[in-house]
Formats: C-alpha cells, structure tokens, sequence
RNA sequence: CGCGGGGUGGAGCAGCCUGGUAGCUCGUCAGGCUCAUAACCUGAAGGCCGCGGGUUCAAAUCCCGCCCCCGCAACCA
C-alpha cells in the first residue's frame, strides 16, 4: 500500500474572523501538499476548526444566540477564505462532529480505564471574569492580583487530571533519539522544546465542571464535566482520518495506518505546550510507537510594523480585502515568499504590491506575454525544435566578440535553464522536501530561469534576426528555448500560483485535455525538450495584468 | 538568574555549521533596447558584516567578553 502524505494544519478557533496569520498557515500548508501532489505522492491534507470552549459560549451568549450558530457564522467566513484562496483540503475537521466526539470520548475513557486520568480537588485564587486559577505568577509587583483579573475569590474545585508527568523522561530521549531528533522543524525549536520539557512539572487538567462551561464533549466517565481544550483540539488529527481508540495502534485500520503519521504545520504560538508536549505524550499513552509519531513543521508569525498581530491591538489584516485587492495568488505568493522558514516576518502591504508587480507581473508574466507575442509574430505560433544546439552555429559567427557572447547564452539557456534549474530543484526535492518545507527554491528556480530567458531575448535580438534569413535557426531555438522554459517555470510555479501556472500552459496551449485540473502539472515533465517540434502556441494575455492602487 | 531568535551597503534578507575575491531582491544613478504588461538588458555608486579582545598565513564565518532589539502572560497562526 502507498504511503499517503498526510499533512495538517492547527484548526482555526471559530470566535472571531479570520485574519492573515491564519490564510498564511493554510497557504503554507496547501503549497507543500501541493508540491507532494506535483511529486506524484498520494497527499491528505486535513484542516478545520476548533469550535468549542469558553470564549465561543461567552461569544455567543453575548449576540444572544446558541453556541451552534454562532460556531457555524464564523465557520462559513473560514470556508470561503479557504474556497477564495485556493486552499484546496481532503479533509474537514470541525470538532462538534459526532465522529470526532466519539473519539475524544473513547480516548478519555481508554485512559481512564488504564487509571492515566485521575480527579484531583483543585484550591485557590480564582478569578471570576477571565474564569480562571490564578497562581503567583499572575501577581503583580505588590504581590496583589491586578485589576485585570476583576473579582479574585478563594475556590476549590474538583477536576480530571491526565498524568503528563509520566511521561517526561520518555519525551525527552525520543527527542534526543535518531527517531525524534527531526521532530520539530526548524532545529531552534526543537532546541526550544528540549528546553521547555526539562522543566515540565505537574499534570494536565483535562476538564471543567459543566457549571462553568457546558460548551464542549462530556467526559464518558462523568456527565458533570466537559473536557478542557486539549484532548479535543489534538485529537482532531487522528479522528478524522479514522482512528479507533478501542483498538491498539497496530489493530487500527488499513485507512488510518496508510495516512498516518502526520507533518502538522502549526504556529510557534502553540508549539509549547500544546504540540510539543502534550500530543506526543497523548499519543504515546494511546499506545503509538515511537517511530510512528508525527513531524512539526513550526512557523513564524507575520508582525505589523515590528509588532505583534493581535485583536486587542486592532491592527489586524484582512486577507479578504487583500485578496480582492491583488488576488489571492497575489498574495499567497507573498505569504510563502517574504518570509524565512519558522521566522517572523513584517506584513507589508506595500512589499506585497512590490511582489506582485516585480516577480508576478514583470517577471513571469511578462516573459509569458512577450514569448508567445513574438511566436505568434516571427514565426505564426509555430516553435521548431533546433537539434543541434552547437552546430548551428557557423564558425564565422564565432569570429566576433559579441557573436561569441551570444553563442554562448544560448548554449547556456538549453544547458543551465533546461539541466541545471532543473537539477537544482531535485536537489530541493530531495533536502528541502524531505527535512520540510520551504517552496521558496522552487520560486527562486523560476524566477531565475525567466531572468536568464529575458536575458536570452536581449543578447539574441529576435526583432534583428528575422530579417535576415542566415539567422533563422537562431531564432527558432531561442523562441523553443523560450517556450520550454515558460513551460518549466509553469510547473515550478503550480504549487504557489496554480492559477497562473494554468495561465501559461493555457497560453502555451499545452496540456489543454487538462485544463483546469491539478494532474495538469507533473515535477517529472520539468526536464528539458518536452515541448514537441512545431507545436503551436496561444495567444498573449496579460498573466497578471498591472493593477492601479489609488 | 534563565531559554530561544536577531544585529551584514537606503529597506528587507542570504552567507556563518564545513574559515580564504561580501551575495540576493527592492531602491538610487547612468546608459542601451523596443518583441513585451512604462515591461526588458548592461554598467555604476553605496558596507571598517553591532562593539572589544583572541585563535589563524587568513575571520561576517571559530573562541571569549560586552552592548542593543524581539519572543518566552493573554486574545492569537
């Protein structure tokens, strides 16, 4: 059976609107699934929404409305972000489902039954407006409780406890084993988590009484609970994809087993604890082996003008707006591109247009519009193939300078664009790919292949050479070599731009039995010459036509 | 006290692990070209690579010390 590539992202908590950190974090994960799928590999990519808890009951409580609609409101904005961006997912996971339930439930009560969850009386200082514990920490200066907190009152309060600190000492040699060495990506934090385990006390409370909080799953073993975030956040990305927590890891079916494990993209936010400690102890409580647990592929976050995103700030981006103002490949562009793997970057809309315009328009789109132009000019949309890359030229051409020079870029445009751009982005598939994920080389490929083709047309001078028959192998195998580049650039761009990158097969008429369809586009056709002798191209149109920002 | 990240020409970054002409994108300036979406090409200016020591024939890169910025509480990717 095939090893499915099964990617997943953190799912979106359903109490506010979506802003640009999330779209970034699907965008990221929809790319690499992408690029598998370009790969040839079978992918699964699962994301969804975390729909219940405090804030959404109080949310909805607040309009006057039953936490179910409210989650369903915000769930619809997330699912025509998704739609709009093109994020394209097999699986949706929205955790009021029944089938998730069910599994969060059977989870629970398997260790329950193997005496890892235990009731434990809780005591202390409990502040009534943020509807939490407090400890030390949350004192301030005066070794008082700020203002913050509203009214502080002494409590005690009976919960579920699962007992995480079992667990430190094997956490911490599956991190320092061969098996878990790559378990978070980039290596800084993993570093960072090492860190964070060494100090792990205490265990993880699991649940809330339903007097505070009625919004959740009800623990199996007592109806006055519900359970508290982690187990029903987490468990997401095994319950859709089939898991069955009556049965051991090895007993689980065909479905499961072939998906699993799991890359998850999530957002340094809630690497600690949440992904870093407690799903993998989670997991192997449930009985996974070691070499069976899943990869963290751990982003950055995306500032405002060096500081944070957030609500309370109210500097927020709307990816909504951005996408209609600069489309959305516009901006999916940007997300994977002006920013460092597992860094943080800052938002610019400016810098945004600037892409759009420098690399987009200019770069990919212009290359596109003047190459068929030219095609459909010079040589009525025919390309040839020129066999003989050398010997087309003439000794006497070799005599000048300038003539040399040119020789050689177009040498260079078969050997460096068709073998070498290609060659560096197996190297990619291979390094990158597989210590996970960065679709930045396949666009630096790109665009390095239409700045070597745009450089190609001026040292050949195509409008010059067909007006002088002696030269017409010349321009034939600079208007293929064009063409085939273009074709190449399409492929390398599909996981970011599949839009455009259907544009220029569009254009270049290839493939059009699959038009529209992903299957269109195929990292083992990024070789040179696949283009077949006197194939007839489209005609030119604007791949991203310039757009005027008021 | 601590943990992690960062300080490289005007802006944003790469290079540092595996020392040896400081690279990329944008911007600026000067030319060129006209097939093309005022796009494209060429050239130039601009950096004591945070500071101070050390190792070395040689340090942005390795070692030591110091300074500065960001994150490690919450909404939140």
């Amino acid at each position: 059976m095939p090893k499915t590539f099964y990617i997943t992202t953190a799912i979106d908590y359903t109490n506010s609107a979506p802003h640009v950190g999330h779209a970034y974090e699907k965008v990221l994960a929809d790319v690499i699934a992408r690029y598998h799928r370009l790969k040839g590999d079978k992918v699964f990519f699962l994301t969804g929404v975390d729909q219940h808890g405090q804030k959404v009951q109080q949310s909805a409580e607040k309009e006057g409305i039953s936490p179910e609609q409210f989650v369903a409101g915000v769930t619809k904005q997330f699912i025509a972000l998704w739609d709009k961006l093109e994020v394209r997912y097999d699986g949706w996971a929205a955790t009021t489902d029944p089938l998730h339930k069910k599994c969060v439930q059977g989870m629970l009560q398997r260790l329950y039954d193997e005496k890892l969850i235990y009731k434990d009386k809780q005591e202390g200082y409990y502040s009534v407006r943020q509807e939490q514990f407090l400890t030390d920490k949350e004192r301030g200066s005066d070794g008082e409780f700020g203002p913050e907190w509203g009214q502080v009152e002494h409590r005690v309060e009976e919960n579920y406890y699962f007992k995480l600190s079992n667990y430190k000492d094997w956490l911490l040699g599956f991190l320092r084993s061969d098996l878990g060495k790559d378990f978070v990506t980039p290596d800084f934090r993993q570093t960072e988590l090492i860190n964070a385990v060494e100090k792990l006390s205490g265990d993880l409370c699991i649940s809330r009484p339903k007097s505070r909080l009625s919004w959740g799953i009800e623990l199996p073993f007592d109806r006055d609970y519900v359970n508290y975030v982690w187990f029903d956040a987490l468990t997401n990305y095994i319950s859709f994809i089939g898991y069955d927590p009556a049965r051991d890891f090895g007993a689980q079916s065909d479905d499961f087993r072939e998906k699993w494990p799991a890359l998850h993209v999530v957002g340094k936010d809630i690497m600690i604890p949440a992904h870093g400690i407690y799903w993998p102890i989670m997991l192997h409580a449930l009985g996974f082996p070691d070499d069976q647990m899943p990869k963290l592929l751990v982003h950055g976050w995306w500032n405002i003008a060096g500081a944070k995103m957030s609500k309370s700030l109210g500097n927020v981006v709307d990816p909504n707006e951005l996408a209609d103002k600069y489309g959305a490949e516009a901006l999916r562009y940007y997300l994977v591109s002006d920013i460092g793997t597992g860094k943080d970057a800052d938002f610019s809309e400016e810098r945004l247009n600037g892409c759009r315009t420098a690399d987009l328009a200019n770069a990919f789109g212009n290359l596109l519009n003047r190459a068929v132009g030219m095609i459909n000019r010079f040589r009525e949309n025919k390309i040839c193939w020129v066999d003989d890359h050398l010997s087309v030229v003439a000794d006497e051409d070799l005599r000048t300078e300038s003539n040399a020079r040119r020789t050689f870029a177009l040498d260079r445009i078969k050997s460096e664009i068709g073998v070498r751009e290609v060659k560096r982005v197996a190297i990619f598939a291979a390094r990158r790919c597989e210590t996970n994920m960065d679709p930045q080389p396949l666009l630096h490929a790109a665009l390095g292949i239409a700045v070597r083709g745009n450089g190609a047309v001026e040292l050949s001078k195509p409008w010059e050479a067909v007006k002088d028959p002696q030269r017409d192998s010349e321009v034939d195998r600079l208007l293929y070599s064009l063409a085939e580049s273009l074709r190449i650039i399409a492929i390398l761009i599909s996981p970011v731009l599949p839009k455009a990158a259907h544009g220029i097969f569009d254009q270049l008429n290839w493939k059009i039995e699959f038009s529209e369809k992903e299957e269109r586009f195929s990292l083992a056709e990024a070789q040179w010459g696949k283009l077949p002798d006197g194939h007839v191209v489209g005609k030119p149109v604007p791949l991203f036509p310039r757009i005027e920002i008021k």
